[in-house]
DNA sequence: AAACGTAATTATGAATTCATAATTCAGTCA
DNA sequence: TGACTGAATTATGAATTCATAATTACGTTT
């Protein structure tokens, strides 16, 4: 046990910047709308000065917009904010797959073996939530193994900003069966620690999750025009 | 000119934010010095709410840390810490080089180019200030030749928390002479818009100059140690 | 009725106040 | 003298208050 470690007591702030981020990112609050500052703060029960600290931070971290005396708005994933982080996302990937190699442990490495184990299982059946749950880990789990912090919390804050474009939901079949074979890929390279081999390969896999990501909203909004 | 941009006037705690970074940047408040927020308040002329709010925001790039009630302590730069934020650097320059060849436009390229000759200048009269001012100027127009904001933002942070560990103060004349030597390559494959040579050149810059910081680290450890 | 202008209301940014935790300092006792 | 105790002081987190900007509601005019 580590003695010098701190004591967590999490400040008011602090416990509201997650609070309000889980918002922003379930969805709950949705883009471009105003954030009720006088709400949160009565179903909260807190004043406004903690919020709006919250509220700051979140700011810079690009998930709320401030505009001075108009209080706070979700922030909009605009199509551009996605095209820029993509490409930052799949080089922070790569670095992370890359440590994850030299880093992980042989029990760290079994573990993600499980978790792909299961992914596997849940694309046969076609358990959608299954299937987003073991990918969630399975991605977490690298980038937790690449041991490197300040590339985890930077992974974190581009991932939150780019989770709530919720391009998940569409994913096509063909996409669903390439992510597989890219997962399996990845494996491959992860048991021979090919370090390089597996940053390159985690690149590739969100750059191409982009791209099927883009094909799908311009379907999507093929079939808007349509009605 | 885009009538849609809303209107640039920064509030307290935005403005700030920019003064108590270029403080903890310019290392006018010193690593693990507590941060004076009375003094702080009357300097700036302002209260104490957004003055905090700015220390939160400051807190989540990671420049200071919060202590629960008892106040911010500027964050100092562990060993850890920086060896850890250079790859990730490394990664983001590597990118910011293949998107500026993509991206910027001839004129940018020449603007660079003249920086690049200054440079050059100010290495051969052994001008340090200039050589560094040069050398920043290059990077930046580089970073933003790229026009990723997404990108540009994460690399001012990190550069942020790095530039204070005042690297840069102690360069060897062989790894001057050296640094000197990649920008004339990265010159070179920018003038030919070699975007993946480029971007290569970058990354490998960086963790070099990543490299000559801990040996300079380690001679300075020796010298102490004989003393 | 639609458009404009103005007053009332509300929301926001920032200062101030308040309760409490942390620190300093003085006094006591070994 | 030096370590400990507890009161006084200070600093901090959070609530409240206050001034002002933005928004809404209303009335007037054409």
């Amino acid at each position: 046990m580590n003695l010098t470690e701190s004591i967590k007591r999490p400040t008011l702030h602090e416990e509201l910047v997650e609070r309000l981020r889980n918002l922003v990112v379930e969805d709950a609050l949705k883009p471009g709308e105003k954030v009720p500052e006088k709400d949160l703060c009565e179903s909260f029960g807190v004043s406004r000065t903690p919020l709006r600290e919250a509220l700051k931070v979140l700011a810079s971290e690009g998930l709320v917009v401030l505009q001075a005396n108009r209080g706070a708005r979700v922030a909009e994933v605009t199509r551009e904010e996605l095209e820029n982080t993509f490409p930052v996302i799949a080089m922070l990937e790569q670095l992370a797959g890359e440590l994850a190699c030299r880093n992980l442990s042989d029990a760290g490495i079994a573990h993600i073996e499980k978790r792909h184990d299961a992914m596997v299982k849940a694309f046969i059946s076609r358990d959608r939530k299954s299937y987003f749950q073991a990918n969630q880990d399975i991605h977490n789990a690298l980038i937790e193994g690449a041991q490197n912090e300040i590339l985890e919390s930077h992974h974190r804050m581009l991932a939150a900003r780019v989770r709530r474009a919720r391009f998940m939901v569409n994913l096509s079949e063909e996409r669903w069966a390439q992510a597989i074979q890219e997962h399996e890929q990845m494996m491959e390279k992860l048991r021979a620690r090919d370090a390089e081999g597996l940053g390159q390969l985690m690149k590739t896999h969100m750059m191409n999750k982009y791209a099927a990501h883009i094909k799908a909203m311009a379907e999507t909004s093929d079939e808007v025009e349509q009605h």
